[in-house]
DNA sequence: TTAGATAGTCTAGTAGACGAACTAATCAGG
DNA sequence: CCTGATTAGTTCGTCTACTAGACTATCTAA
């Protein structure tokens, strides 16, 4: 509830009803008593509750299930798959990919399209993104499933949900919402509410929705296309005074020598980004994302013990874990989740930074909890999609207010 | 309200009892018709409320203020001066000072108990806190005013506002709440609820409350007794998975050469802690701290541009630029302010620090706003007794069930 | 003195949660 | 197959706390 607004009978209801949505989502099917257990409210509050969330298409009864004891058996209730659903979309240099969700979290239909160069003129973005998402309202079409909201992941700075500044694709102060709403429009789609949201921080919370990963303060370091972080912090991210927080591509690294684009020297990227490392292990550069162009020769380079390859690892985990040994004792975080390419590396990878994190600080680093990311790389675009059944799970009164 | 909690029409009212309180709180002497107004409850909800307030003796009425223009003139409410109060107590390696702070945020004691070395055992701190806890319940007592509750700030990891553990104080597992309320008990003064917090935590909740900073995300950096930081990040203190957010004093610098007490080399603390910039300026090492020994001869000489000094906070600001820099494009914070030793080391020094930190980071550290604290070294004392007050103005419920 | 304006209280009405009594469906035992 | 025990879910009357609008109170200005 608003801080800040007057508490009425109409919150106390809005509160309630998202309370059993949450509920549900947890737990899965489950009876409207074990509901009343759960959330402290009465039976007679949860049956009028799960009534107008069952008449508003956000939950469903699915029959009794089997019955073990004695005792009428329950009638079960569960996310409505019949429901609204998501659409999420994820922005690279060189492709959009998509994604359908629906509210049980059930992956309905995903799209991938190529491209060369999506950098430069905003609609080259835009008509990218029209097959994938003329694709992916088709299958909500065709279940009949209503397309609550479309989610854009994207690598660049955003504020507001909808200014942009993004380096990588060239773009600034775009307004992707008033963009893609039009060709939404124009795809006979009506009028979808479109937000927008940096691709790491979209990936962090990937690794608490996807991987149940309950940390308090949640660090993850992603490399595609450009390294990021995202930080989440009282299970949300924090996105910073200009929406720029988690860019830690130009943090200096002591050891750096190497010249960056951005006008500096030793930039992180230059140690542990994706192309550095690729060049730095004499690997031709592959210019396409992972997700494009799969996950390259490192890993298996790696695997062998190739020499210039095993050395540019140890070098990128050594930048990486020194800029980590400086967030490490600032946050204090439960758990670091290595994404994008570093997910690749491997365990001597990991280790790598782990050693490096000890040095930098003994007490944090020693025990510190670090793990690879095991969700794909077009998760973002999974996570965008979540982004939109998660809002209405928080707050399904607006949606049953039509 | 709790999210995982049902909402029934008692917690509405405690949320409409805190708007009322906060909205005092902010607004000052103010009519229940403007309460109304703001808060978009009706006047005769408010009229309910402050009832309810006036009669727990958490707000009062103060008569009608100066009329200005026809109609009825308002009947002013304001906190209450005679309510609860409460204390603040702040613990160092050589001093423990006390603050006592009504509802309104008005000083309405202080006092300071000099030691030579409070190390070690706890029971020193206690027998310390004795006399100004004394002295503070017996200004409480004078004026009839409750005290609701003892806060601590103390240099140490703080966990679950109970368990400890600091190096500095050479404290671990500490449970203070448990040792200062049986001697509380023994001062006759009944059974206070005592907490305890990090103090660099407490004086970035300061920076927040005393200055009417309201960014999103503030980064706090002190010096005493050690270096360390205070994260503000949607108006709550994020301490971590341990209670360790902030020790920043152990990050390492890349011009870093000096061994530090913590086995490493080139710390943070080694380059911009108090001891370290004293020693390197040649100043006799003031062992005491600043609230205690004042500030030093340091301002002066650097006031007066003496070479080794000018030399020693350059190198300070450098070390701090580095480490920010690598804190700024993780956070993208509003504002970072410099309390502690730093707040005394005047423009030239801070003016480094944003150079540094903008070479470090030119996009975000350019125009990043870098202010010194203008609070006094006790800061935290007075901090720790409003987070009581602030309790009882956020969640008023409790007090008024008595 | 009176009209107009603003402050605050009072009373009836309403939304929504609670609680107890009730219906529904199943198992176990005779 | 009936009966009692057990659990699921609904109905209906009660309670809390906010709203709305009438009403009272106290001021200024004409």
């Amino acid at each position: 509830m608003e801080r800040d607004s007057p508490a009425r009978p109409a919150q106390q209801h809005e509160h309630n009803l998202a309370l059993i949505m949450r509920l549900v989502a947890r737990t899965g099917a489950v009876s409207r008593a074990k509901l009343a257990h759960d959330s402290g409210l009465t039976k007679s509050t949860v049956t009028q509750l799960t009534g107008e969330l069952v008449g508003g298409g956000l939950l469903r009864e699915i029959g009794t299930g089997p019955a073990r004891g004695p005792g009428r058996p329950a009638n079960l209730l569960v996310l409505d798959s019949l429901g609204p659903v998501g659409i999420g979309l994820q922005v690279g240099v060189d492709h959009v990919a998509g994604y359908l969700t629906d509210l049980t979290g059930k992956i309905r239909d995903r799209a991938l399209r190529r491209a060369d160069d999506l950098r430069g003129d905003p609609l080259r973005v835009i008509k990218a993104a029209e097959p994938v998402l003329r694709r992916l309202i088709n299958a909500a079409n065709s279940t009949d499933n209503v397309v609550a909201g479309v989610a854009v992941g994207l690598p660049g700075r955003v504020r507001d949900a909808t200014v942009v500044r993004s380096t990588v694709l060239g773009w600034s102060e775009t307004n992707l919402p008033w963009l893609l709403g039009d060709r939404l429009d124009a795809l006979g789609a009506g009028s979808i509410p479109v937000t927008v949201h940096n691709s790491h921080h979209l990936a962090a919370h990937a690794e608490q929705w996807f991987t149940g990963d309950n940390a308090e303060i949640l660090v993850y370091v992603g490399g595609e296309p450009v390294l990021g972080a995202g930080i989440l912090a009282g299970g949300q991210v924090r996105g910073g005074a200009r929406g720029a927080a988690g860019e830690l591509a130009h943090v200096r690294v002591s050891f750096g020598d190497l010249p960056c684009a951005c006008g500096g020297v030793g930039c992180l990227d230059t140690v542990a980004g994706q192309q550095a490392l690729s060049r730095a292990s004499g690997v031709d550069m592959p210019s396409r994302s992972r997700l494009v162009g799969g996950d390259g020769p490192l890993p298996a380079l790696l695997e062998s013990g190739e020499r210039r390859a095993v050395a540019a690892a140890r070098r990128a985990a050594e930048g990486l874990g020194e800029v980590l040994g400086g967030l490490v004792p600032a946050l204090d975080p439960d758990v670091i989740v290595l994404g994008g390419h570093f997910a690749t590396l491997g365990a001597p990878f990991l280790e790598r930074v782990r050693g490096e994190l000890a040095q930098q600080c003994p007490e944090l680093g020693a025990d510190m909890r670090i793990r690879p990311s095991r969700l794909p790389p077009d998760v973002v675009a999974r996570a965008a999609a979540t982004t939109v059944t998660q809002h209405l799970i928080e707050d399904p009164a607006v949606r049953l207010a039509e």
